[in-house]
DNA sequence: CAATAGTTTAGAATTATTATAATGTAGTTT
DNA sequence: AAACTACATTATAATAATTCTAAACTATTG
């Protein structure tokens, strides 16, 4: 989804109904340059702040993983207990900044491609992604 | 943690008091010929049924955690909303089969090193963890 | 064997997520 | 444009995973 788009478009083409609450997610999220990540906490404080409007709890859960579904967003992984999303639906890896808490994206300079040399017999591989924790280079051994 | 050894003598080595109910997590754990992947609920249904006496679901979060800390387990994680623990301490990376829920531990032929050639400035790496999502070949495309 | 610090436990609390069912709205039909 | 219908939103309740609490218990030390 590029910038400056008709969201109302965009989500009639994928069969999902342009209401109130999922064109202003869509501000939110992908009207902007850089893609990003986001709990889902994160995102209810984006909508309220930015559209100073009041939005459902459940509407975000259920318009995050319709996005999802339709290849608008990607959950990401990390240490269990928490959701991570990425505006970033192309296949990259992440860096987790363990200090932070921060998902950074991999870029492809960053790392080679993974290279697979054999796969489980009658399987298809749907995805391959790594995660690569870092933390703070001084003596927190931890 | 090799088999038929003392857990007793493990558990003290590394400040953890050896309780009857460490001591039993240890044996149901570790005193196998391989290594293996686990939910909490699926722990504490082997306890109970190995050692067929009853355990407080908070002991075995307590001890799981312990052991982690310790390095006896790993956890991994897979899609959000569940924790896998890992017997296998290594460095080593997955399959996850999406049919069956099954968590598969690469072996060193399946895939080649990661190679990173870009870190963050300033941060080390403490691990670099790849999950490979399969799911069967049929027509199945989701 | 008494003292102490660490451990276990049942149950309550917390958090993230999903379900429910009433109300609202977009798209379509008259 | 009113009516109709399917889908969406909402507040709230329910569920599930995990952690907290505080009392009872136990391994270790002196
Ligand atoms: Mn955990
Ligand atoms: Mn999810
Ligand atoms: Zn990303
Ligand atoms: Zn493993």
């Amino acid at each position: 989804m590029p910038k400056n788009c008709n969201f109302i478009e965009k989500l009639r083409e994928v069969g999902l109904r342009p209401t109130k609450q999922r064109v202003n997610m869509c501000e939110v999220l992908f009207n902007r340059e850089k893609t990003f990540h986001f709990t889902i906490n994160d995102l209810v404080k984006m909508i309220s702040e930015k559209m100073n409007q009041k939005i459902s709890l459940a509407t975000v859960y259920n318009t995050v993983h319709a996005f999802e579904k339709k290849g608008y967003l990607k959950e990401i992984s990390i240490d269990s207990h928490k959701s991570y999303f990425d505006t970033n639906t192309s296949a990259h890896h992440h860096f987790f900044d363990e200090d932070t808490n921060e998902l950074i994206d991999c870029d492809e300079n960053d790392i080679d491609p993974v290279n697979i040399k054999k796969n489980i017999t009658g399987k298809k591989i749907n995805s391959v992604e790594v995660l690569i924790k870092v933390a703070s280079d001084n003596q927190n051994q931890k």
